[in-house]
DNA sequence: GCCAACGTTGGC
DNA sequence: GCCAACGTTGGC
């Protein structure tokens, strides 16, 4: 199993939306970039989990955790023409584009504020990917270590 | 295959 | 709103 950070606008898609969405779950669609195309297709497994993180906001922050419910499979949004994530080459027949199902498991007591991220010693000895110079990617792989470093920070934030 | 121009992301 | 960093596009 594999963790892994994904980024939303909360503005756009916060994670109150996906708590409140039918079955908490959601399909994280609109993806466009090749490289975590990679990731959603061939990478994701059913059971993997991965920190909601919000992102173009105020306090940018991992905010809570959810679980991967259905593995990579094409996103049907490119194929409709009115979405605003069209794309016409892809198809069914040849889709380009994919998405994953994840359902919501957990928002943070505190979030886990990027500015507390950069602050943390091992997150940065340990080669976050988030915390990489002009690393920009929407969904990111995440270790087992980064993942409970993470958790650590959100519950120590809890105790305060 | 190079690379300039352009668009996007996302923190600040 | 600014701008650094990165990805994509398209002319050559």
């Amino acid at each position: 199993m594999n963790y892994w950070l994904m980024k939303s606008e909360p503005d756009t898609f916060s994670i109150e939306h996906l708590k409140q969405r039918r079955n908490q779950t959601e399909h994280w669609d609109g993806v466009r970039n090749y490289q975590v195309r990679n990731m959603l297709r061939d990478d994701f497994n059913v059971g993997d989990q991965a920190l909601f993180y919000h992102s173009s906001c105020p306090v940018p922050a991992a905010v809570g955790i959810v679980t991967i419910t259905r593995a990579g499979y094409p996103d049907h949004t490119a194929f409709d023409p009115n979405s605003p994530y069209f794309d016409a080459k892809s198809s069914a027949e040849n889709p380009r584009w994919f998405m994953v199902d994840v359902q919501y498991t957990q928002t943070f007591p505190k979030p886990v504020t990027l500015k507390a991220m950069k602050a943390n010693p091992e997150l940065l000895a340990s080669d976050f990917a988030l915390l990489r110079k002009g690393s920009r990617l929407s969904i990111m792989p995440v270790t087992a270590t980064q993942w409970s470093i993470i958790l650590s920070m959100a519950n120590a934030q809890h105790k305060q």
